[in-house]
DNA sequence: CATTAATATTAAGTAATTGTTAACAAATGC
DNA sequence: GCATTTGTTAACAATTACTTAATATTAATG
């Protein structure tokens, strides 16, 4: 396992957090804490953890609409969120995946059960998050960690902007996507610029990459095809 | 539930098939299954199936690169695909899921726990399945992400307005849409165009996916017909 | 079967979106 | 600090999609 993973535990009962704490420290993960959703999407910002343990019942913003702000964090990309929660109704359950969510936990839980859940879950991401950082397609592969993308074993070395773009669009392989879409992730939801940006780093990507890797969908965005 | 959920069972030992065909059966499922690789291929681009249980080892063709087939399969793209392997090494593991597979159950299996599982997953199939952007159709397959239409597995761009009025027809088979409804889901409501320009967009639809797929109700509006 | 209203067809015009280029600004590396 | 690379913008070109208008065809009605 590359590092300590980092689990979020969000809850507005200070006991719970407190077992919840205890239990995953002595398992070896590095834990934080937040008790509403305010709290948890301004720490899970600086602290960037694997999961965040969320329980949907809380003061001011409830787990749901937590959930979904997260989600839309470009740099939580690869953050794991599940639900704790008191209730077992499909209602709760189905909203909560609607959100997001990756796992839905009814408490009470056994420590024990869920450190086991969670080494899973984790566990899966580390093994998946390989495939997320490195993207295999038929001809071309790109790797996250080396800024590279190697076609026909040639290397082609990409400027953050282009590199970042190109990840997008060829992380859902004919997937369109539409140009506010690309705007939030490879930009950010604050940065703005101009309407013709993106076409540049198209035009770039086209040159260095490929005319027909690249199709445009007039009127909705951009999508990589193979 | 919109309809009976399908489930595809291979596996080369024909007890296993049984003992699964008969408890999937039982629990309301409607279910085929196939021994081998190549069957699973041949059976599941007609069946299309929302599951498929597959066995990682197999003569012929192994689940793992069976699993790697189907997943290039556009019609498939909303079946689930879950092992079944004696195995628990972590290495067929990981190949399975980097083969595209959706989970992984070790044998044996307890049928009742194995179709707890198989529940959860059809719930989430259904209740995930996007707000509606793949509409399956018998013949055709429209994919509101990829923005193509899939007709016998061979792709059809449309653009964005066509695609639209084609995504809201073919939403409802047989229901016929009114000129205003058109009008007001594809256009906007504060659009104003003329009245000849949907009955030019039809047109361009009947060349392009077929004719009799768009029906005329004179003094009413359109239907898509299967 | 003639009349009328609705729809079909076609081609051409118009609007909207995207592509391209080059210049400049900002960031990065040496 | 200077050179180089990367990112952004703006102006204009090119392309594509959309709409319209003119005309033809079809279906419904008495």
């Amino acid at each position: 396992m590359p590092k300590i993973p980092k689990i979020l535990v969000v809850d507005d009962d200070p006991d719970i957090v407190e077992i919840l704490r205890y239990n995953l420290s002595l398992a070896g993960y590095e834990v934080k804490s937040a008790s509403n959703g305010k709290e948890c999407l301004k720490k899970a910002k600086l602290f960037i953890p694997e999961l965040i343990l969320l329980d949907v019942m809380m003061p001011e913003m409830d787990g749901i609409e937590a959930c979904s702000l997260l989600k839309e964090i470009p740099s939580l990309i690869n953050t794991r969120i599940i639900f704790l929660s008191a209730r077992n109704e499909d209602y709760t359950q189905l909203s909560a995946f609607d959100a997001g969510a990756d796992d839905y936990i009814s408490k009470p839980v056994k420590p024990k059960i869920l450190l086991k859940k969670i080494a899973s879950i984790i566990k899966r991401i580390y093994s998946n998050s390989k495939v997320e950082h490195i993207i295999k397609l038929n001809e071309i592969t790109i790797d996250r960690n080396k800024f590279v993308i190697i076609k026909e074993n040639i290397e082609i070395n990409l400027p953050k902007k282009e590199f970042e773009l190109f990840f997008l669009l060829a992380s859902k392989p004919g997937n369109v996507f539409t140009r506010d879409q690309i705007m939030s992730k490879v930009w950010g939801s604050d940065i703005i610029v101009g309407d013709r940006t993106i076409d540049v780093h198209i035009r770039k990507l086209r040159e260095k990459i490929g005319d027909l890797y690249f199709k445009t969908v007039k009127g909705v965005g951009y999508k990589f095809v193979q």
